[in-house]
RNA sequence: GGGGGAAUGUCCCGAGCGGCAAAGGGGGCGGACUGUAAAUCCGCUGGCUAAGCCUUCGUAGGUUCGAGUCCUACUUCCCCCA
């Protein structure tokens, strides 16, 4: 298959800086892709996303299913058309709400049946029926279905969603539709333990996708414990491959991650977090519902590119945040993307320079720096 | 002038109808958030020499082993009739 491809740029140490080619366009890498889980990136127009410099943001195939329904978006044209994002979409399969909607399925080999959280009704996901969600939808790169699981986990557990999820890879990757520019990637899985976790690359690394994701991290353990699984797998996945680090993370969490050689990340952290009140800066986090901004006249960042960030004191933001004000979701939201987007463009440029481990030093020196400024 | 009703924790609303340091909310203060059931969730919000003690329910008395709860008077506010 062709019309999907990663090239690599430059390499510092185990972190590079490349372009993914999809037949939507390019993404460059480390990239870090904003979660539109409903066929929005909550809070934001999709021309302000792109605007960030986002290359690529998520959509998600269990919420999509349940509302409006895959068929539903294939006959209005597809997702891009739908959310007005012309730009590349990469689909979870579903595998995340297995866990996280553990209350509302029941799982055996063939798939998940879901309680819908939203009216109750019964729907089945299988790999097949992912991948042909996914298809339906018009995602650029399709997720393989699998089964994440929370940790901590007994051994047993691990083991048995890991060959679970190996399954399902190979049936995902059987019923993946090959399309021009297109790509499908599978998910290592293995908990905590490192013998499991090699055992995933191993045998997904043998599948032929086009990509290969780290999932099942960032779910409960510490982050020493996931930055030892990265390193673990890391030997295992195809260089010349896109790796994807699964909703990870804080900002240090992808520095380090990109460190040990990660090109994609997503997560819901500074959306959600941004609606919640908290702002991600250079200076570390801003709890913009403390007290103490009431009166601070500070804007979050002066030399931010972005207006949120630029153009409106703290005390302002405070109080919108106070008032519950649908702004300060948005203003807080296109900070913190804003902020995540400029780490990553920092994160490559000195990739490209072979600076990386300096850049890192310097970003954390900033975030300990308090919220100075 | 006559009749009826209400006053609750030092921010507000408000439950309570003999065992109460006193339910709930709001507000306030703080924390969490990692492939989004999240504009959500969780703490704290009388004092102390703390598994106990002290001071609180408009004010002052009284009944009772025990009173926010019952009785009397007073104060303030509200409603109805003149």
């Amino acid at each position: 298959m062709t019309g999907f491809s990663l090239k690599i740029g430059a390499v510092d140490g185990a972190a590079r800086t490349g372009v993914i080619t999809t037949g939507r366009g390019e993404i460059r890498t480390p990239a870090f892709m904003p979660v539109g889980t409903a066929a929005t990136v909550k809070a934001m127009y999709a021309g302000q996303v792109r605007e960030l410099g986002a290359d690529i943001v998520l959509g998600n195939v269990y919420h999509l299913m349940l509302r409006p329904g895959a068929e539903r978006v294939a006959e209005l044209g597809g997702l891009h058309k739908f959310m007005n994002w012309p730009h590349p979409i990469l689909t979870d399969s579903g595998g995340f709400q297995v866990m996280s909607l553990a209350k509302l399925r029941k799982l055996d080999e063939k798939g998940v049946t879901f309680q819908s959280h939203i009216d109750g009704s019964k729907h089945v996901l299988t790999p097949e029926r992912s991948m042909e969600i996914q298809a339906l939808l018009g995602s650029d790169i399709q997720m393989q279905f699998d089964e994440c699981i929370r940790l901590p986990a007994s051994r047993e557990d691990q083991e048995r969603a890991m060959r679970l999820s190996l399954r399902w890879a190979e049936r995902s990757r059987k019923a993946f539709q090959e399309r021009e520019g297109r790509a499908v990637f599978g998910i290592v899985q293995g908990g905590d333990d490192r013998p499991l976790r090699v055992e995933s690359a191993k045998a997904l690394a043998d599948m032929d996708f086009h990509g290969l994701a780290v999932g099942g991290l960032a779910v409960g353990e510490p982050q020493d414990v996931m930055l030892a699984m990265i390193e673990t797998v890391e030997p295992h996945l195809p260089a010349s491959k896109p790796r994807y680090l699964m909703g990870v993370g804080t900002p240090d969490d992808i520095l380090q991650s990109v460190a040990r050689g990660i090109d994609m990340f997503d997560c819901v952290m500074p959306t959600r977090a941004g609606r919640h009140g908290l702002a991600y800066t250079r200076f570390g986090r801003v709890n913009l519902r403390n007290a103490r901004h009431a009166a601070d006249p500070r804007p979050l960042d002066p030399e931010s590119t972005c207006p949120a960030a630029r153009d409106y004191s703290r005390a302002y933001l405070h109080h919108l945040v106070k008032s519950g004000e649908i702004l300060a979701m948005m203003l807080l939201t296109w900070n913190n993307l804003a902020y995540y987007q400029d780490m990553m463009a920092g994160a490559r440029k000195a990739i490209a320079e072979r600076r990386y481990a300096d850049y890192v030093a310097q970003c954390k020196d900033g975030w300990t720096q308090g919220e100075g400024a």
